[in-house]
DNA sequence: TATTGTTATACTCTATAACTATA
DNA sequence: TATAGTTATAGAGTATAACAATA
């Protein structure tokens, strides 16, 4: 395989990140038990790593402003699934946290979600999911917010 | 680099698919003069393709219920960018053609996001980039709906 | 005055259920 | 009766603007 441009690279990830993100949110929310939107999965996994963050770290994280955040943060604690908490130390500031509940719906929709993109990439051959692997780590290198190693 | 597992493969897809899709969908967002939500885009797209298509048929490609895609629709005829025309030989469907205007918007969007994406992307080697292009083909395959070969 | 959150408001996306019109 | 679309309704995601509370 040949050097590729940026261009058509960038041609290429237009076209099929989409369509993957797609079938990734159909399947989540159509969990049943685990019903989960793709940004509510996106702030639990990031309080499963940050227990204890703050409001404005997990709109920074995720990638939305501080009022969407208290939105996606009211339905998650609505359904019990996250805490909020004060912060002794500086009362402007909330504290969320993973509830066991939280925690358990999070494996939960990880596993099927996983579970059913795995069932499509059975498709590939392994040498082909490796391609598919790296070219993953790459792109999150490069998307990913900051400093976060992990 | 060695085979990689299927759940391996699943989990780094699960990782960075979302991430990548909210760049995308922040740049789309906030073109001046052709600002669109993913879905809109695809849209356009679809109908850049198959022109004169059903509304059925546009559903069925993007992945939406049939109300979903009316809805889509009413927004994009509101703004000029597609027309609902009769179909003279069957009176219960309708028929979807891009404007001029919706084929210029789409272009502009689709050239922006391209750009924005190239400029990430230039932090990759040419190999690697390769390797990013190589997996979009693979996913694409693997997530396209049916026939459709382009 | 600057920072952290929340409320008010307004769109879009999306689904299910119920309905209309045509075949 | 079956199919193509629309309307009604509802909840989530998202933004900007305006506000409250704390530092």
């Amino acid at each position: 395989m040949t050097a590729t441009s940026l261009d058509t690279c960038a041609r290429d990830v237009l076209e099929a990140v989409p369509l993957v993100m797609h079938a990734v949110r159909t399947e989540m929310r159509g969990n049943r038990g685990a019903d989960l939107s793709v940004p509510q999965f996106r702030a639990l996994r990031f309080l499963h790593r940050q227990a204890g963050a703050s409001l404005s770290a997990a709109a920074e994280h995720i990638g939305v402003t501080l009022p969407s955040m208290s939105a996606l943060v009211d339905g998650l604690v609505a359904r019990k699934l996250i805490a909020r908490g004060a912060d002794p130390a500086d009362r402007r500031r909330i504290v969320l946290t993973l509830t066991p509940r939280g925690a358990s719906v999070l494996e939960r929709a990880r596993g099927e979600a996983q579970a059913h993109l795995a069932e499509k990439l059975a498709a590939l051959s392994p040498e082909e999911r490796a391609c598919v692997a790296q070219a993953m780590g790459l792109l999150r290198a490069v998307f990913m917010p900051e400093e976060a190693g992990r």
